[in-house]
DNA sequence: ACTGTCGATGTCAGTGACTGTCATCGACGC
DNA sequence: GCGTCGATGACAGTCACTGACATCGACAGT
């Protein structure tokens, strides 16, 4: 028997979720999250650096998966190929998550603070992106332009993905941002 | 002669950038950026409305500049030639100010927290940058691609041209990147 | 000149995010 | 049993940021 509940880390991010959905991020107080979750303010803040990082528990794992993919691409395709088979694996950690997603991605969308810190972790995505790039032999401004225009991509992606109905998978939409990407970027 | 010395603003900017430069941005309190502008906190924040925006004085301007640039590109130029009109137009305003911006960008390069302020500017940036292209009647995804695009170019000739020796103007940078680009995302 | 309004600033008290430090106490190896 | 360890609690402190009210030169109207 130990001596405190488990999964104290766990318990924070649903409680700050919740409570962030209920009356709104400013409105919320680390010490209500921290209460709701049966602990106090000071373990809070021992599992996550502040009160914004709550919401982003998953983003490291995801961008290691975003970027063992580019990686493991066959060396013969071509950069942006590389990053459209990253978006492919992407979006199979996504399935059955749809409900999840929209909840956490309505709380974002409704604090500048918490956009702010969604937007550095995707330039810490695009900066590992562009490494993985770079590994494979890309030359730069090439990978650091490869990867912002794939990050570009997986933002669009993931928003339409969110908004739509549930039925449609978000590879699907992947798809479709590229492609769009590539003719507006086309000639000149 | 006026109750107070004038240009309250631009001290406030000026001992913020010159503090953040000596001892670093966590290590300088709001007191004592007000304290070498000759007024108190409580004027900083009616000023400014956090210790990051201080930095970002002329973002508006400059996001103001380059969407008027897009919009009043020629209806017959497609959707990322009207975006490389824009970057034109913004590269014009940096002229001479490769010092200033060198010391501006070395601060917020040190700093998490900047950065994600720098970040979320450049993602209003790019939401002004989409509208402007719908109105020139580019539907959706292709006009937030476009926009997206645009400001990843700004981004990578921004960080290149500043890295570099004050000799090469940014638009020269800013055609590289664009032309980078295009020759990433092409084929498929 | 007299007076009232206005706007930029100062003063002060308060809240809440975040940190450093030390105490607690079950688990676990020995 | 005994000592160590690790997760947590308790508590005091700093600093970013806000609301409320006071101050006082400028300026307009009379």
């Amino acid at each position: 028997m130990s001596r405190w509940e488990p999964n104290a880390r766990e318990r924070l991010a649903k409680a700050a979720l919740e409570l962030y959905g209920e009356r709104g991020y400013e409105q919320t107080t680390v010490a209500e999250i921290a209460k709701r979750a049966g602990l106090t303010e000071r373990t809070f803040f021992r599992h996550y650096a502040d009160k914004r990082e709550v919401l982003f528990d998953g983003s490291s794992a995801l961008q290691e998966l975003f970027v063992n993919a580019v990686a493991e691409a066959p060396q013969s395709a071509a950069p942006i190929d590389a990053v459209a088979a990253g978006l492919e694996a992407v979006s199979t950690v996504f399935v059955g998550r749809h409900g999840h997603a929209r909840r956490r991605h309505a709380v974002i969308v409704a604090n500048a603070v918490l956009q702010e810190r969604e937007l550095i972790k995707l330039a810490s995505l695009s900066a590992a992106l562009a490494d993985a790039l770079r590994r494979r032999g890309v030359p730069e401004p090439a990978a650091s332009l490869t990867a912002e225009a794939g990050v570009a991509v997986f933002k669009i992606g993931f928003e339409r993905w969110v908004e739509a109905a549930e039925e449609r998978t978000m590879a699907q939409f992947m798809r479709e941002s590229l492609d769009e990407l590539k003719a507006v970027t086309a000639g000149g």
